[in-house]
DNA sequence: ATTATAATACTTGTATACAAGTACACTTGA
DNA sequence: TCAAGTGTACTTGTATACAAGTATTATAAT
């Protein structure tokens, strides 16, 4: 019985969330982070054990993850589908797909307003990173493009991002924590890169624009695997692992 | 106290649902139909009287809608959006989005099986014409372009898929039924759509892709407005309306 | 040993109960 | 007349109970 006590997901991040919306986004990170292993069966009675809730929040997060494509809900139990190397190609298309259509809408609007809310993000990141805050700066990271995608005022556009963004947190979430502890000269590129973003959003050029979100996208999925583990030693800080 | 006797949703569809797939499926439909008005607002209590269920299936329904962007949960009862001019050319272009991307995925792939399928689904369709069956006519429709679409097993286009596919459903349902009353005429030149469409995936051209593809949301996105009414009109059959 | 049947331990979906919170109308006091 | 408080009737989220269905295992018969 490993009594589970850690949490993946940033609990200040859930002061005024629902039980439901706590299981769901602790359950996604352990998903994703490749913690609860793709494959595995989950049972509803077995969660809500594990979480110390009822059945109802539960079933909830179930539908959810499912409609995100991270589980998939059978007659009995839900099956771990992950993310392997398809999933994240797959993420990627999408992101471009919506990034890029957004893109377009923006070069016919006017984006001054929108520009210095990215800016304001801009500087943010870059507090987070001075005091070495990974989880302060992926949510500044997600708000940056959210703030873009958001711009354009597109339900449907929007229903995409909704579905995509809580995956794409998760990502960001855990590929920073350990970019903190490993590869800190990253932050100074993706620092550029978002600026390069902004640039081309303010200048409406295209190419710029292609250019730095692909870079964008690189700079989250370039490292994906293996973030378990290396969650594991961030959070163990270098101790000896007994088993 | 308006009892609700009708409904409608094709109860055949429904055989093996449960309660909460029948719920969201209706409600959906007299969203989208304008039956159940914009800016009006719902009550799980009242819902769940009306359809003589409990609150569980409720909720469900309503998490549902909301995440199709056709409602909105607020702090007390879910506000209904329901579609606007605005919307069905959103639901357009994210419509253009994915099925542009799945043809240029569907380029670099053999597509002779898929053609097949499609070719199948089209005489089904001339049939359902043939015996004046609206219903199974949209069965098919949707199907035909849900083909497409998982014929390049692309699981995160497929999430937005299943998100909007429900909703242009309900479009098509409508659609279809009151132009099997009015515009019989109609059905020669969808179906003529719908080779094309074949034809553009079999030769792989491009700009074939592109026009069948606008001509076969024209078809459906047309005539939008006014959808209750028809529907009204159409399960009177013609009868005097006193109120 | 193999198959058929029955018991079991699960599963899902639904109903219902209840706690905590929120909007709104209705007093009550000035 | 108006402001402040109080009560009532809602709301949501969660827990729990139960019916019906399904896999698995054990038991019995051949």
């Amino acid at each position: 019985m490993t009594e589970q006590k850690e949490f993946l997901y940033p609990l200040k991040w859930l002061s005024k969330a629902s039980a439901g919306d706590r299981v769901t986004s602790e359950l996604r990170m352990r998903i994703i982070s490749g913690m609860t292993e793709s494959g595995s069966i989950l049972s509803e009675n077995k969660l809500a054990a594990d979480f110390n809730v009822s059945r109802s929040p539960i079933r909830e997060a179930l539908k959810i993850l499912a409609s995100e494509k991270i589980i998939r809900l059978e007659r009995m139990g839900a099956v771990v589908i992950g993310l392997t190397e398809k999933e994240y190609a797959e993420i990627y298309d999408v992101r471009l797909l919506i990034e890029s259509f957004v893109f377009e809408q923006l070069v016919s609007l006017d984006t001054k307003d929108l520009v210095m809310e990215l800016s304001k993000i801009l500087e943010m990141m870059e507090i987070a990173i001075k005091y070495q805050d990974a989880d302060e700066f992926s949510y500044q990271d997600v708000l940056f493009h959210e703030t873009i995608i958001r711009a354009i005022n597109h339900s449907y556009i929007m229903m995409i991002w909704d579905n995509l963004k809580p995956v794409m947190e998760s990502l960001i979430l855990l590929s920073m924590r350990s970019r903190f502890k490993e590869k800190y000269e990253d932050f100074s590129r993706i620092i550029n890169n978002h600026q390069l973003y902004i640039d081309a959003i303010k200048t409406k050029d295209r190419d710029l624009m292609v250019k730095s979100l692909h870079q964008n996208f690189d700079d989250v999925q370039e490292k994906v695997e293996d973030l378990w583990r290396s969650q594991l030693m961030l959070s163990k800080g270098g101790e000896q692992q007994n088993d």
